[in-house]
DNA sequence: TCCGAACCGTACCGTACGGTACAGAATTCG
DNA sequence: CGAATTCTGTACCGTACGGTACGGTTCGGA
């Protein structure tokens, strides 16, 4: 949130421009994202590069940061739910996330965050890892404990309920992409899934089906 | 299985000594794992090396496959399963998985081979995949299927079932600990977490408590 | 119009690393 | 024992790449 407002305006047009041109190296995966390279992609010079973001490592992480800073979906509103709003939800969710792990932007930002904590360095693996896993997790658990507040869910450990419903949704999608596995990710398909996933979510963590108190109304 | 025995008598035990050099220099990610220090840590040639392995590259495939020739666990035997044992099969399954997953070798292979994959080579990635994810689902598929055919679970797709299963088991474990973040796999951990998702596995396709029919015994 | 700041393009430097060459030790085999 | 083979250790080569230096250009402000 705050982070996201921060990533927007800490830098310039210009900059933007530069760090997009690293996502594109980034994401056409053939050639190697050498300073040179993002130089040249940006029509800039090395000596700017270093002037505005340190290193290539600055660069790399300014990189993550504005990304993030653009992949924010608009929060769902967790007021007044019902089964079927909340089902919804709980879907859209799932097709937002399936949508961004299956993105060549996503599978080459984490190959990098990965390399990197490989690397000993892994300050760019954690920038990453909150951004992605821990952003999601954080949107989402505030529906679940509105979907348990209205009697929708049952569960205890909320961190424990939002891990396994990424499991139901992700499975082995992200490991195969980042391995480079050729993994047809429709949005028919990707549809497909996060409506499963979400009716084994319900079928875990749903409520027995007992008379809600009509909490409020009279 | 053919692949285990096949990478077992590959080489000789002076070049298994080598393809373990190059495993403590990935596993202790402190220092890069130059064909120089693979070298210097198996006390062999840098000449030798590429005699043997042809290239890096070479190098690193075949300490791939010399790990997963060392890792298959015996296989199940699915015979006369009454529930009791399928559920400790499957935690059996999930006990293993979280643990290879969570363990150091696991987690710098899965490394190399999504940075490999990222570089436009992906074989190393494909052979991470087929001995990782793809290894452990031609195992897992047979138990599931004879635990349908004896009753005990209600299943059409084969492939999608086990993926749920994987799902449930694995959530954000390998994503967290490819990218960096200390997560701790403690045995007592790795056990709860599998007896979790084996018996959520079960909610989602344990088969219906009917008498089922007592097939072949009179 | 002039000045200075920012920036582009290119050239350059040092180092790290994959791969090769070679001399000498160890080992095998007749 | 002697010849041939295989291996080790080290030195070496070429290249790729991160980072720096610098001359030339653009552009905003006085």
């Amino acid at each position: 949130m705050g982070e996201a407002a921060a990533a927007l305006d800490e830098w310039t047009e210009r900059q933007k421009d530069v760090l997009d041109a690293v996502l594109d190296l980034l994401v056409t995966g053939g050639d190697a994202v050498t300073t040179a390279a993002i130089a040249r992609k940006a029509n800039c010079s090395k000596e700017t590069l270093y002037k505005w973001f340190g290193d290539r490592d600055g660069l790399l992480a300014a990189t993550v940061r504005w990304q993030a800073s653009r992949v924010r979906a608009g929060n769902f509103d967790a007021q007044h739910l019902d089964a079927s709003q909340l089902r919804e939800s709980l879907e859209a969710f799932a097709i937002n996330w399936l949508t961004v792990i299956s993105s060549r932007t996503s599978i080459a930002l984490n190959r990098v965050g990965i390399s990197h904590a490989g690397s000993g360095k892994s300050s760019l693996g954690r920038m990453v890892l909150a951004n992605g896993r821990f952003a999601i997790g954080e949107r989402l658990k505030p529906l679940l404990e509105a979907g348990r507040a209205n009697g929708l869910l049952a569960f205890d450990d909320t961190e424990a309920t939002f891990r396994t419903f990424f499991g139901l949704v992700g499975r082995d999608v992200q490991i195969r992409l980042l391995l480079g596995d050729r993994l047809e990710t429709t949005e028919a398909e990707i549809a497909r899934d996060a409506a499963r996933a979400t009716q084994q979510f319900f079928a875990l963590y749903g409520a027995p089906q007992t008379q809600k108190p009509l909490q409020g109304r009279i």
